[in-house]
DNA sequence: CCGTGTCTGTCCAAAACAGCACAACCCAAA
DNA sequence: TTTGGGTTGTGCTGTTTTGGACAGACACGG
């Protein structure tokens, strides 16, 4: 974890709408960076939770572990969300989830005290943080949905053309840096044996290639939408 | 969907904390009350959707339909509960859900663009809102993870002890009203046989009993926490 | 060069599941 | 009382999924 100052503070994402990271480093809040590698944990299950975390850069997923020792992977975040907001009005405040990065990160670390005096101050913040709860609400109800229609193959589909889509900022082609089977199964809900035959299928039918990285074609999509 | 004033407007739920529904009434907003019948519709997927509901007294559950025709449920909502929030920040004002009564309700109804000026204006209102939302993100990724780590017995099981307590203001016991066998197969997200199977099989293990209604025993918890 | 660890391709039996069909039942309206 | 709609109990078939195993491919460092 270091302490710096940004320069690329309007990476214009929306350029109409308000800014969240602009606004948060002007306030002087959230000016602590933090900064992961591949695969490095952010927060676990069960730690203590009194901050939140803003992604300037990167992405990111959140694990739940079962009883079992299962691991279930609830979200897929990429820049200019935050990560780690439940702590603002839980009772219990320690971390439900795991946080992890799948690619080089940068977030800005925004104590909870610090957070709820900002969104009490400035209502454009506050209206960009309801925004954004609202939807990662639809997010994950949409996440929640495709559990219950569809199959695994589809799921598994679907997991591959967002993570596609994930690395558009940093690499302009549809390939995925590097993730493993065992890691997409967990995302999916499913297990490895059932990911590797889906992937080899799709390979075949040419909806996938393996050069170095995944390449992901947009024709996959067919497999969701087909019956 | 009729005008007038309510008396109850304390309920005691959390007497420290922040009313919501008293405020809004106070506030001379949300002054227009909806009660609907049980399985009576509130609004439909693919509705305008300009207004945002407060529960006064009830339950809702929050359903999907997918393309080929398959209905989903991604939530069970009770009293002191919001429903339709999401109209507030999404940009297509498209109900994304069908709410239906579970029984009879009664709701505040709230335009949206007083939603947001009263979020606007009262602190106190807007940290209970986000609370709410960040509430509901929790229940929803519960949901999810449900589904990731659970067979449908298991899931089964969770829904018929979450519908047990959900009567619980109005119902003392741990009897839930009455509720087909189609439709809790379409909450656990897998078919009536299924259901039907695993409900005969609860009964005469004696987590569950059918006197007219259907009574939940506790001991059903054990379906779910061992292996 | 060899171990070591991680990842992939492949296979298989057992369990879970969907989808369907049909009879029995209950209850309220005619 | 009869009728009909909605619900439940039940059985069956074929499919999907699990959960494990195992060998080969590959990268890395000693």
């Amino acid at each position: 974890m270091q302490v710096s100052e940004t320069k690329s503070s309007a990476r214009g994402r929306e350029p109409r709408t308000f800014n969240p990271e602009a606004f948060l480093e002007e306030a002087g809040v959230g000016r602590t960076l933090v900064d992961l590698k591949k695969s490095q944990v952010l927060f676990s299950q069960g730690d203590a939770a009194d901050a939140v975390f803003y992604i300037k850069k990167g992405n990111l997923k959140l694990t739940v572990i079962s009883q079992r020792g299962k691991e279930a992977t609830v979200a897929l975040l990429e820049a200019g969300n935050f990560v780690g907001e439940s702590c603002i009005a839980a009772a219990e405040r320690i971390r439900i989830v795991t946080a992890t990065a799948l690619s080089r990160c940068t977030l800005m670390r925004i104590e909870r005290k610090e957070m709820i005096r900002v969104l009490h101050q400035e209502h454009a913040f506050s209206d960009v943080f309801v925004s954004f709860l609202l939807a990662r609400n639809v997010r994950i109800q949409a996440d929640l949905v495709d559990q219950l229609f569809n199959s695994s193959e589809k799921r598994l589909a679907r997991v591959l053309l967002l993570l596609a889509r994930f690395g558009k900022e940093e690499e302009p082609e549809n390939v995925i840096p590097k993730i493993s089977q065992e890691v997409l199964a967990e995302m999916v809900g499913t297990t490895r044996s059932r990911v590797n035959f889906f992937m080899n299928r799709f390979r075949k039918l040419g909806f996938i290639e393996y050069n170095g990285g995944l390449e992901v074609h947009s024709s996959l999509l067919n497999v969701i939408l087909h019956d």
